[in-house]
DNA sequence: GCAGCTTTGTAACACCTGCTACAGAATGGT
DNA sequence: ACCATTCTGTAGCAGGTGTTACAAAGCTGC
């Protein structure tokens, strides 16, 4: 299938195998149908480090990612950041904009250089009332959010930070991870700062952790790649 | 309206003023398919203390709360208990049966006595496929919930345990006190173990950090009561 | 009213984590 | 290759929180 995206991505972005055409979610969709989003859709690149939304921007559009990694942040009131969740090609983002709240409550910000198709709301509420099966899809999509939202709550209430860093090496493995003989590796680079916006933990105790867990083999360190040899992909 | 749900509640439970007929992600349904659905909903009756499902337990059905409360906790791995949220009249509880997982990722158990209606996920998605704008309304609570748990996953990053204390109770407030001169009142009882397993910290962190509240002049008790001069209701 | 349970309050102590500071390693751009 | 920047590792100290223990207060049922 040739695609839209598949001529903006210039090639130096690689793209998942999904688009609108053949997304689970707008499968069941007519020919002409998946004709009209594909058309309507606003495609965006970005490179590494720029930001698709700000926390606060008026929550308008949801994105689906063709390519790259995202990451959504949160800045606290009392000034810490925290990273609630990375997602990948293929994955939704601003699925927050069919609540009353009206703003994103986190800001998206490029791991990767990426590619996104937007869409708005209006698009997708007619989309939903022509194709009923589109919002079953959707409510699937959201109800997962929840759980992983569900489990994520529960590893930040997790006290020790040794387990709560594993916890959340755990998740990203299982959600980013590809398996390997010796465990799953994480492919992509997550400073210890980053580790610390996840754990909500100090840089430092990220440090310290990462050692205890290395000296425990629950970690391994392959040059650049994380190894983590209990865990399986999801 | 007369409904199934005033008989069964038999007047010790205080009824919420909606049901399936006048519960708004049911509105623009036709009268017989409100009919239907109320017809099919299963009720159930239950005492403070009883639990309505069980972490773990297959996630077949949501439930409306028709008068009452439930709080939903969950065990983490290492036995440590964490209360995720409260539910009241008129809200759902067990909107994860929409996702792949496929059981309860907490459990819920009542708080007061409480009546709940419940519906199967079959009945839902051949609701939604029949009428696309109950899907609408159904991503929108499920938008919700998603906006909900990420101020969650927020409160609970926060280090100091007496900031983290006052978010949690500054949230139950906002969802349940009722407004009064002196500020929002917290009707039911929170016990200091409750907050605990709330905001993840230690019984006698919260004793510490509840005195330190009130003599910052935070939060106020009135006999069983709790008041929180700043918040101001949903 | 009394007994038994739950809840709250207080104290002392150990330990984990945050914080700061600094040095070496690694990275990236020119 | 070089420099600037970012990232990682280590150390010491202060402070917050978990833990345990115990006593007082409050509630419930008999």
């Amino acid at each position: 299938m040739t695609c839209l995206c598949e001529q903006m991505a210039g090639g130096d972005i690689q793209l998942a195998p999904v688009c609108i055409g053949n997304h689970w979610i707008f499968e069941n969709l007519d020919p002409e149908d998946v004709q009209a989003l594909s058309h309507e859709a606003m495609r965006k690149k970005l490179a590494r480090g720029e930001t698709l939304f700000f926390q606060g921007d008026p929550a308008d559009d949801m994105f689906l990612i063709k390519g790259g990694r995202i990451k959504l942040s949160k800045v606290l009131e009392n000034g810490t950041e925290l990273m609630l969740d990375i997602r990948k090609s293929g994955d939704f983002v601003g699925e927050n904009m069919f609540s009353e709240e009206g703003l994103y409550p986190v800001s998206a910000v490029c791991l990767e250089d990426t590619l996104t198709c937007g869409f708005s709301r209006k698009q997708f509420e007619d989309l939903v009332l022509h194709h009923p099966k589109v919002g079953l899809q959707i409510i699937k999509t959201l109800s997962e959010r929840i759980s992983s939202l569900t489990d994520r709550v529960g590893s930040l209430a997790v006290a020790n930070i040794e387990d709560r860093l594993y916890r959340v090496l755990s998740n990203v493995a299982k959600e980013h991870g590809t398996q390997s003989p010796r465990g799953v590796v994480i492919q992509f680079p997550l400073t210890h700062e980053d580790l610390g916006f996840l754990t909500g933990a100090h840089r430092v105790s990220i440090t310290r952790a990462m050692k205890a867990l290395k000296e425990a083999g629950k970690i391994a360190l392959e040059g650049k790649q994380l190894i983590l040899p209990a865990v399986k992909t999801a």
